[in-house]
Parts: structure tokens; sequence; C-alpha cells
DNA sequence: TATTTCTACTAAAACGTATTAGTAAAGATA
DNA sequence: TATCTTTACTAATACGTTTTAGTAGAAATA
């Protein structure tokens, strides 16, 4: 059914070239006559044919596709994320490939090996913990790798990120405003770095403001498991919170599933949630949130990597995309 | 860098045929010895080859790769699912190729004849209006197709789908239980028939019970824009409502927000959902939903289309996966 | 010893495309 | 008319792999 360009060529009796030719619009600086031209032009409309992109990109070395690694399609960050990419580079007439990690480096691995033998023209990834090797295998492969939202500081990327310190501050200065003086801070355990910075800015907060310490570390593997019964049990402990502060949002919908559970335990002071969430504007009490601008983010990730792409492969640099604060 | 079997067969002085054998395990069958086997076999480990998989998949005409399209990967309902199909796929040591539709039928056309050009080995399809002449193109390539979650009756596909009727009758009944004796629907302007189903089954439910039917047609196109007033002023005109049945979350997630806008105004009759999300059970008051079963519509999905894919194409079947009705 | 069988490989073709060097025929130049 | 240009193509090679048919030499058979 599909015709190849060998048999369109012989069905028309001229050579394989010549079609090949035509089809990429190269008829007039080949110098094909303008009769051929459109002989081949209609006769490859009319079987409708369509090229095979394998043995094209093998042929001329461009797939038209890049890599995006996350680590989870599903979750409501990085989906939305991926969906503005792949609007964005489909308008630049390249394809996205995606895949989840789902944290686990050996499907990191799978996935980065995959991509490049698929012959992807660049990376996006939002690495998990254990890649810089990955990454030095990615970038040894000459493909431009773009690092987003995380990042190993040991391998020396193009890095687009938002600024985590900064952010954490102004959350820390508005749950002051509104009247919390003795808020905590739960976050992951893990040495994401930027983990690390919203927690360092939050104890650099209580440095100046003499407000006393109070974090949670919760457990990054079994968090559905664990999760809940600790953070209960860190709260009840710690009565004098007027305040909590969670450094993502599905930890922050973890604390308020937790948080209701006891039906009348409710909790009564703000919660306030880094990363916002499509349904914290209708929950009561509202959440506020620091807000991740995820079309700026896509946007400069797309930009940097073309732009890696088309120039080659060029010094590392980092990119600050400041973040909203949502008061509700 | 990157060498290829060409390059490893001159450096170690044999031919391209028999490092090809040797890294795909048929060196036994072709007689070559262990000695070599095992020089080869290490040759390549040092240098770290990696075959180049559109090279490869010209020569085999195998991929390992399907298409997954979708109309917003970024979504509650798609995105999860997306991530389950590509679990379950990697198992089998396929990959996925997904794309959005955005419900733009070009974009649809576009991403199609990119799948079929990469030679994908199979398409999983929700598709978007006005897309059977596209899903008989994919068939007329002979690539398997499965379609799942929406349909079009015109072209006979295999199709993968809940119980749209049943639940929604599951649905009527819950609200009925809790109470509700004048519960109105409220769906979108579309005649997809998923839609439909749920819409008919309404109508089957007023009929049996005398319950007079209220039915609310949503615009499909700019719902953001015009469909909070449009709900509003009908649930203000209609004050006998004493429920409301959403045929799908986003809508009634639109309606938790219009609903809630004039303070003072809050409704104060159940809402229930066809689709959960993540966070209806913190909502006040609770959302009761039918919930779709995604891992199991993924297992199905993605057990048909493998099937296909072995065997080869067959007569197109109906898989109906049963819903969940979650009571809050 | 002449023939067959086995061993351990390799040569060659194929997949479908892009690209460059080459060429035959016609036209222009001198 | 002999040479140079231009026109309008095509032949050949390359991309990196798989696969099948083939082959030289050794071993077994008769």
């Amino acid at each position: 059914m599909a015709k190849s360009i060998k048999e369109i060529a012989q069905e028309l009796n001229v050579s394989k070239s010549t079609v090949s030719l035509v089809i990429n619009h190269k008829a007039e600086q080949a110098r094909i006559s303008k009769e051929l031209e459109k002989r081949v032009l209609d006769y490859v409309k009319k079987v409708g044919y369509k090229p095979n992109s394998l043995a094209k990109s093998l042929a001329t070395g461009r797939s038209n596709t890049i890599g995006l690694i996350v680590e989870n399609i599903g979750d409501s960050f990085f989906g939305p994320f991926a969906l503005y990419v792949e609007e964005l580079l489909r308008k630049k007439d390249y394809h996205v490939l995606y895949s989840s990690t789902l944290g686990d480096p050996q499907n990191a691995q799978d996935i980065i090996d995959f991509m490049l033998e698929k012959k992807v023209e660049g990376i996006l990834l939002a690495p998990t913990v254990d890649l810089e090797e990955h990454q030095r295998k990615i970038l040894e492969h000459k493909v431009p790798l773009v690092v987003f939202d995380r990042n190993s500081p040991e391998v020396a990327t193009h890095y687009v990120h938002i600024d985590n310190g900064d952010s954490s501050l102004k959350a820390c200065s508005h749950l002051q405003s509104i009247g919390c003086e003795n808020f905590g801070l739960v976050t992951i355990d893990s040495d994401q770095p930027q983990m690390l910075a919203r927690k360092n800015a939050y104890l650099q907060f209580c440095e100046e403001t003499g407000m006393q310490a109070r974090i949670l570390h919760l457990p990054y593997q079994n968090l559905r498991q664990k999760g809940m019964t600790t953070l209960q049990n860190w709260v009840a402990k710690n009565i004098e919170l007027d305040g909590l502060f969670f450094t993502t949002n599905y930890l922050c919908i973890l604390g308020l599933k937790s948080l209701r559970t006891e039906e009348g335990k409710n909790f009564d002071f703000p919660l306030f949630s880094f990363d916002d969430h499509e349904l914290f504007d209708l929950l009561n009490p509202k959440i506020s949130c620091i807000r991740q601008p995820l079309e700026p983010l896509a946007k400069t990730c797309v930009k940097v990597l073309l732009k890696e792409i088309d120039r080659g492969v060029s010094s590392p640099k980092e990119y600050v995309i400041s973040t909203d604060l949502i008061k509700r």
C-alpha cells in the first residue's frame, strides 16, 4: 500500500533522485523541468506518498524529535508542562518523545538509552537522583541537553529553574503577614537541590525573624503509606503550630487529607503550598501558594534547547524564572 | 564517538555480519566460534556500542514503539492513563510516543501522519470529532488500532470503553437514594457517543421514575468564558433543583467554581461527577462520583493492542470496563 | 582418493531515503 | 566546426543495520 520513492520512480520511468529532489523542493536547484516536476508532484499526491521517516532520518541524520524526560507525566505539574512543550515544539516542526522515570534511576537509564538510540536531537530532562552519569553520557554523545526543575550540581548543563530560595522567602513573609507566628515546614527527605533551597530559605527566615524552626521531613520512599500518620503525629505533638508551609503541592494534598482524617480534630490554621493545584481555590480553608509559571518555564526550556540544536552545544548557563505568589 | 557495526568490524578484522550476529545473540545459530563471540562481545562492551535504532527499524520493519493519541496529556484523566500505558508497555519492551490533539482535527491529522511515518507498530487513540477518515487511514496502512474512551461509530475498530449508560443509571439511583427528587443533568453540547449515552441514561431514569428531566447543555467551544454564567443563570432559574449530575469532572469543577462565586448564594444540594478527581474527597460538600478504573482500562487497551500486533489485525470487538460508584 | 558434510565465517542484498558527482543532449560561442 | 555552457536529468554512494545465500577449508565418509 505505502509506496516508496523507488516504486514511484519506476512507475513514472524516472530516477529515484528525480523523485526525491522534487519531493524535497529542490527541483529548481537541480534543474528539473517544470513539466516533469509537476508530473512527479501530481503522481506523488495521487498515490498519497508518505515518506518513511526512519529512512529519512538515517540519511539526513536529523530526527526532528526531542526527548522530554520527567518524573511522572500523570502529575499536575509535569503533565501540563509537557503539553506546553509539545505545543511550542509543534510550531517549530519538532515532535516530542516523552517518558516518565517514576524516580527510578534504572528506568531513567533505559529511557535515556532509548532516546539516544532514537537519535533525538535534544533532551529536556527533569533529573531524579543519581542521574549525573547519564547526563554525562548524553553530553558525550553531543546531544544538546537542558535540565529543568531539578538539577544535579555535579554536571554542568543548561539549567532552567525557578528561584526556589526567593520564592520560599516570599511564602514565609506571606504567612507572617497573615498572622502566623509559629508556622512549620513540611518537606521531603531528599537532597534534591530545589528542596534544600526551599528549606534553607525557611531556615534563613527563622534566623532573621527569630521564629523557632520546626521542620518535618517525610520519607521520599513509600510516602503514601507512612506520610499521613507521621504528619498527624507531628502536628499533634507540636501544639504551638499556627501554620504549615508545604514544599510541594503533593505534600500539601497529603497534609489536607491526613489532617482531615480525624473528623473532630480539624486543623484551623493556614496552609501554604509550594506549587499550585487546580482545585486549591475551591478548598476550605483556601490554600495560598507559590505558582510556578508553567508557560514561561516551558518557553525558556524550549528556546534554550532549540538554540543549542541550531548553533551547537554552548557553555552551560542558568536561567531563573520568577514565581507568582497567589494569595487566597 | 558512537561507533557503528562497520567500524567495530574493521577494528576487529571481521565482517559486519559477524558483529551483527553476535550482538543479536545469533552467534550459535550462525556457528560463530565461542572465542570469536567473546572477542566481539568484549570489544562491543568496551567501546560502549549503542545500535542506531533508526537503521535497525529500517532493516527489521519493527520500531518497538506504539503511539498514544489523547486529547490532552495534561489533564487528570489522560495523564495518569498515559502513565499506566507506558508502564505496561515498558515491561513488554515497547516504548510510547504520545501526543495531544487538543481536540483539533488538524493536529490530530498531523500527529497520525507523523506516527505512521515513524512506523509505530500500533496506535491507541482517544478520538475527537471528525477523525473517521484518519482512523480509516491508519487501518489502510495495516497498523493495528485500538480506540478508547470515545468512539466514532462509523468506523469499525477495536473499542475499549466503560459502560456509560449503566454507570449513569447507577449515578441517578445514588442521587435518588440520598434524597434528591429533582436533580438536573449538566452536560456538554457535543454529540460524542459517550456523552449521549450518559444523557440518555438520565432521560431513561426520568422516564422510569417520573422525575422531570432538567438538562443544561454547556458549549463545547469556549467553555471557560461562557460556561460559568450560563450555569449560574440556569441554576438560579430552576429553583426546584435539589441536586446536579455533571457528565464529566471538568464540568463538575466548573460547577463548583461558578456556584461558589457569589459568596452568599452557595448551593446546598449534592453534586455528582462522572469521573473522579484527586481532590474531590477533600471538598465540602464531598463529591460522589463514578470512577473510571484507569488501570483496568489501560490494561485492556494494551492487551488488545499487543495481541493485534502479534497476531495481525483481527475483526473489531468491543471491550466494556465496568465502573465504580464512589459514595462520599 | 574422490565425495560429502560440517565448521566458521563472509559477501551481498535489502530497508527507503538524501546527495553529489557525472553525463548525454542541446544550445551558444568563437 | 570544434569547444564551451547550459539543461535536464541519472548513477552511484552513503546512512547503519539485518539476513540469506554462499564459500573456503577441515573433517568425515565411502
